[in-house]
DNA sequence: AATATCTATCTTGTATACAAAAATATTGAC
DNA sequence: GTCAATATTTTTGTATACAAGATAGATATT
């Protein structure tokens, strides 16, 4: 499945909506974006109707579409989802969880592991993605696995900075040994449990969140 | 918030495919469309890529977009992670709702019952909806009730049949009774319980489910 | 000076035009 | 008659043109 020029001119937007090359509120002009990216206006606006689905802009009819960053509050909630949608992965794939995929598990948290050691943050990232991708699969639900991946792309760009506090990156990798340790005992109570705290924002997550989207506002 | 035509026409595309007028796999022209609704191809084009956002149909590039209802394994997903969904809402609201919201619930209920013993279908079919929004509001998180609105939109052609199992009504109404009672004694599993039973897609609501997806691919 | 209204300009939404890719039909070889 | 290669037609994707609504600025009025 090849993707379409507009589809590629979305993941773009969005990137420079996530880099603050456009910030909170700012009105983004169809001409200037058709000149900044080369093409005609018909394309950008496919891309930034795509953005307005996935709830990243909001559209005003002949207003025109302005970039909508999710306020505090917004975001907790998103997190909150987040960490129920896993939950219920977890439950699911307690029961239904093959010993291929725990031992990708640990694969992955091994590579995860050498990542914290190098301080390569950009591949702990990467494997820490990966291994909730693998839980979403092993909730035996496509449905659900594609709708956390959604949402997991979603807040993408927090999650990162959530990683970024002091000591988080071990306490987490230790969180993610829970969550094995859980399903490997098919005990889809405790799994839900272990990755619900996981994900959710509450104590020095909290604050640390609230700080950056200080920060993020200026 | 007005809508555009696209948007408009996005709803009636979906209504055509949701009443069998174009049924799956079927190739939706956009020539075809432009003449039907009197319109360019332009908004035809929105319109379908919108609707390719929720899935209702599938885009290949350069080839067209195709009528993709769920297969029977889909649906069972879908049901099941809209089941969780609203347990999650159930299991929220139980610590948070008002006394007010809980007699809005009954009320409902009742208005639920007055068209059950009336026979009005199609009034039934809204009251139950608005049952359920209800509920979706009172989890205190705006996020997830407007991700349960979008499934619950998504499904509700599905749901629809579902309902008219004979019995059905009545059962339905008497879990909904359940659920208010739970939610009144501020218990959060029985509430999360009682709603994830009354959504879930199992035993006689499975075969005639099954039932139904072979008559609608005749 | 402040406000209201009219006008000019800008921006979006829709229609049409054009280019490139895919599907289909046609012709020719075996 | 079947298959392959090529030509034709369709159809999508993109660019441009045009129309109507929204914004902003200027002028007039109190």
């Amino acid at each position: 499945m090849e993707q379409k020029r507009s589809d590629i001119i979305a993941n773009q937007i969005e990137e420079l909506i996530f880099d603050g090359t456009f910030s909170d509120g700012e009105r983004l002009d169809e001409v200037q974006l058709s000149e900044r990216f080369a093409v005609s206006r018909t394309p950008i606006r496919e891309a930034l109707l795509r953005l307005a689905q996935s709830g990243l802009v909001e559209h005003f009819p002949r207003r025109g579409v302005f970039v909508r960053q999710p306020g505090p509050i917004e975001l907790l909630e998103m997190f909150e989802v987040m960490a129920e949608l896993e939950a219920t992965c977890a439950r699911f794939a307690a029961a239904r969880i093959s010993d291929a995929a725990i031992q990708e598990l640990n694969d992955t948290n091994k590579r995860c592991n050498a990542a914290v050691e190098a301080k390569d943050a950009d591949r702990y990232y990467l494997e820490n993605e990966r291994f909730h991708a693998i839980l979403y699969k092993e909730s035996g639900n496509s449905f659900l696995e594609q709708e956390c991946l959604r949402l997991q792309r979603r807040l993408q760009p927090f999650r990162r900075t959530q990683l970024r506090l002091r000591g988080r990156l071990k306490q987490s990798m230790h969180e993610h040994e829970e969550i094995v340790a859980a399903l490997e005992d098919g005990d889809s109570q405790a799994a839900a449990d272990a990755i619900r705290d996981h994900v959710a924002v509450q104590g020095e997550k909290f604050h640390h969140l609230m700080a950056r989207l200080k920060t993020a506002a200026e």
